[in-house]
DNA sequence: TCGATGACACATT
DNA sequence: AAATGTGCCATCG
């Protein structure tokens, strides 16, 4: 019956990913690989990219907290995507290089000066 | 069915 | 820090 499968196609394991980005706090970030390990698919960061690239314009998802695995904006410099990611993570207190690099370790650690102290 | 592609990861150099 | 090569996996023509 209902059979939409050929209509929608969207992958089972799209809003998996999803729901892992949207549970990301604000002033920290996750590498592909983090967010596929976290959903539950192991090795599969690229997977992640394309769930990105799915995610309907009209769900507001903090998709500028993924960055790649050494910490880097996966967007090229020059593109509108790249500066747009910048300009978030920035708004979030999240330290950007010029060149696009995070330091994830620090990313993270940001949420833990708000635990740390009472 | 096969080959090319991609908002990647990892090891080496 | 940056470039290169290899591995992975779903999607597409």
């Amino acid at each position: 019956m209902g059979d939409d499968s050929s209509r929608s196609a969207v992958p089972a394991t799209f809003p998996r990913i999803w729901a892992v980005i949207a549970a990301i706090p604000a002033g920290t970030v996750l590498s592909y690989g983090e967010v596929a390990r976290r959903a539950g698919l192991p090795r599969r960061a690229r997977l992640v990219a394309q769930a990105l690239r799915a995610v309907p314009d009209a769900m507001p998802l903090p998709w500028h907290r993924v960055l790649r695995s050494d910490g880097r904006i996966a967007f090229p410099a020059d593109s509108l995507g790249f500066r747009e990611q910048c300009n978030r993570l920035r708004s979030e207190g999240v330290e950007v290089s010029a060149t696009g690099r995070v330091r994830l370790a620090a990313a993270a650690m940001s949420l833990d000066e708000l635990l740390w102290r009472p």
